[in-house]
DNA sequence: AAGACGAAAGTGGTTGA
DNA sequence: TCAACAACTTTCGTCTT
């Protein structure tokens, strides 16, 4: 059984929550909110009052994401087609008071987050994202809706803000620009809701490494895997004296890359590395220069063109 | 002809008074 | 709030392969 238990109440938060395990219900007792383990898939949805003899259906259904608007929590009062089932007057109002209020209850948080996570969604498959980055950046704009930090801003931006925190947060970075493609969200603006909700929410996001860059940028250019970790075991040196920091970490992982492929004869042009990366050839030969020079690679680079 | 290189001017963001 | 500043880009001319 997937069943999970509610620690809090995803309306005021509040950890005051009651359970009555026999109505399958769950009410928040600060704010009233009747919260119900909602893990029913909608290929199979269905709905049962007490009279349907309820113990017989019990329900089953996916575990509880973060990814879905409610946590797949939150409750819904049927819909009209439900109204049909009920016999008595006394149901019917029953009905339509439940239903009402639940409506009212649907406060614009959950309304929105529904289209954002939605949008979440789709913009994290565009990028092929893993699944534990979208749920961390589910996390995250879900702490910013409750904290009104959406207000003024657009949902995309948020939402695209919250991933570009979660992939940096699980080493997974992506550039400012290729989410900008994704979500169609100015890579300013990104940059302005990333910073704004990370400082807001405390999530902590370290410096993103350059080597985390390499990967991704060496299988785009079909760089052999030899190619790669030179490039990192470069990266690691440059590091070491401190060529590396408050250089942009794109600009050193494409010019690391560049010497690579050049130390290890697959030489692949500035340009073809720049585009790739994200930077321009300009940026690449500054940064190869410093590397070649501090690192002493003169020689190998040398050695290797000959070839 | 294409790629590599470098200079100069421009852009957007950070920092410190 | 403004100016100085560093990193990066754009553009363009020259050199190398």
């Amino acid at each position: 059984m997937l069943r999970k238990t509610l620690k809090e109440c995803p309306e005021c938060g509040s950890k005051d929550i009651f359970r009555n395990v026999e109505k399958g219900e769950t009410v928040c007792r600060t704010c009233g909110l009747v919260i119900e383990d909602r893990m029913v898939d909608f290929s199979q949805e269905w709905r049962e009052f007490e009279d349907e003899g309820g113990a017989s259906k019990r329900r089953t259904g996916a575990p509880a994401s973060p990814t879905q608007f409610d946590q797949g929590l939150g409750t819904e009062v049927g819909t009209v087609s439900d109204f049909y089932k009920l016999g008595s007057e006394r149901e019917r109002d029953r009905f339509f008071r439940l239903r009402k209020w639940n409506i009212r209850i649907s406060t614009a948080i959950e309304r929105n987050l529904k289209v954002a996570l939605a949008e979440l969604k789709r913009v994290s498959s565009f990028l092929k994202l893993p699944k534990s980055v979208e749920e961390e950046a589910a996390r995250i704009y879900r702490a910013a809706v409750q904290k009104g930090l959406v207000r003024g801003r657009s949902m995309e931006s948020v939402v695209a803000g919250a991933l570009y925190a979660a992939c940096r947060r699980h080493e997974v970075p992506r550039t400012l620009d290729e989410m900008s493609e994704a979500s169609g969200i100015e890579k300013k603006e990104i940059g302005r809701t990333y910073r704004f909700i990370t400082r807001e929410l405390e999530v902590t996001v370290k410096p993103s490494n350059p080597a985390d860059y390499i990967p991704r940028f060496a299988s785009a250019l079909k760089l052999a895997a030899e190619t790669q970790s030179k490039a990192v075991e470069i990266l690691e040196m440059a590091r070491d004296i401190e060529l590396t920091s408050g250089r942009g970490p794109t600009g050193i992982a494409a010019a690391a890359l560049y010497v690579a492929s050049l130390v290890h004869g697959e030489k692949r042009t500035q340009r073809e590395v720049a585009d790739v990366a994200g930077v321009t050839e300009v940026t690449i030969r500054n940064r190869y220069k410093e590397l070649i020079k501090r690192l002493k690679l003169t020689k190998q680079v040398e050695k290797s063109k000959k070839k």
